[in-house]
DNA sequence: CCGAGGGCTTGTT
DNA sequence: GAACAAGCCCTCG
């Protein structure tokens, strides 16, 4: 984005969703095509390039393919899991490092109606002390939604922050039948903490 | 029980 | 190496 190269070979696209206008990236590039980044409503760049929109007529078939699967996806309520880590309609993976990439696999395993905690994500990717990292991960999380963040939380109980507004992380959670104790915190049955055993470091 | 404040921790830029 | 961040934990009041 900053290095100008952003743009290389990658396309835009909106799509209408429930809760505003999400912004679709596709990259295009043949060895590697697939969704680059998702961008919550109101997170995306202000400035749209128009000759990176993306234009299904001339894409190539397997990037058009993608882009309707990954657009019924979102149509969907709650939206499906990514169950594997590297599923094909993502792609990017090399940007990531191995602890973000411990991070994401196991985010990709919490299921709709439970959340985890941030000190938790990070004790069951095994750097049990690195819950202010992930933090930051989920904060630069490109395919929010699809791998959940949104089912990241605090300790406490309380929300923690959200790319798309807390309100949005809230009504996503209800939706997907997570339940508050009180109008602020999570009961403490929709924590998905309990269902998993930590190997003890 | 809850909230505010301070100190601590980790991975990334 | 320093600064940063979608956190955590303990201590008060």
């Amino acid at each position: 984005m900053k290095d100008g190269t952003y743009w290389n070979e990658r396309c835009w696209q909106q799509k209408s969703w429930r809760y505003g206008k999400l912004l679709l990236v596709w990259q295009q590039k043949a060895a590697e095509s697939g969704l680059w980044q998702l961008f919550l409503p109101g997170c995306g760049p202000r400035e749209l390039p128009a000759e990176n929109r993306f234009r299904p007529e001339t894409a190539a078939d397997e990037l058009q393919r993608k882009a309707i699967a990954v657009g019924k996806l979102l149509d969907r309520k709650p939206i499906p899991n990514q169950p594997a880590r590297r599923h094909h309609f993502f792609c990017g993976w090399q940007r990531f490092s191995p602890f973000e990439t411990a991070v994401l696999d196991c985010l990709s395993r919490v299921p709709a109606g439970k959340v985890v905690s941030y000190g938790f994500l990070a004790s069951w990717a095994e750097h049990p002390r690195a819950a202010r990292a992930v933090g930051r991960l989920m904060a630069k999380n490109p395919f929010p939604l699809f791998y959940p963040c949104h089912r990241v939380v605090k300790a406490n109980g309380r929300l923690g922050n959200f790319g798309g507004g807390t309100e949005l992380k809230q009504k996503l959670l209800e939706e997907e039948g997570v339940t508050f104790r009180k109008p602020q915190y999570i009961a403490s049955n929709s924590r998905f903490e309990a269902e998993i055993n930590l190997p003890r470091p």
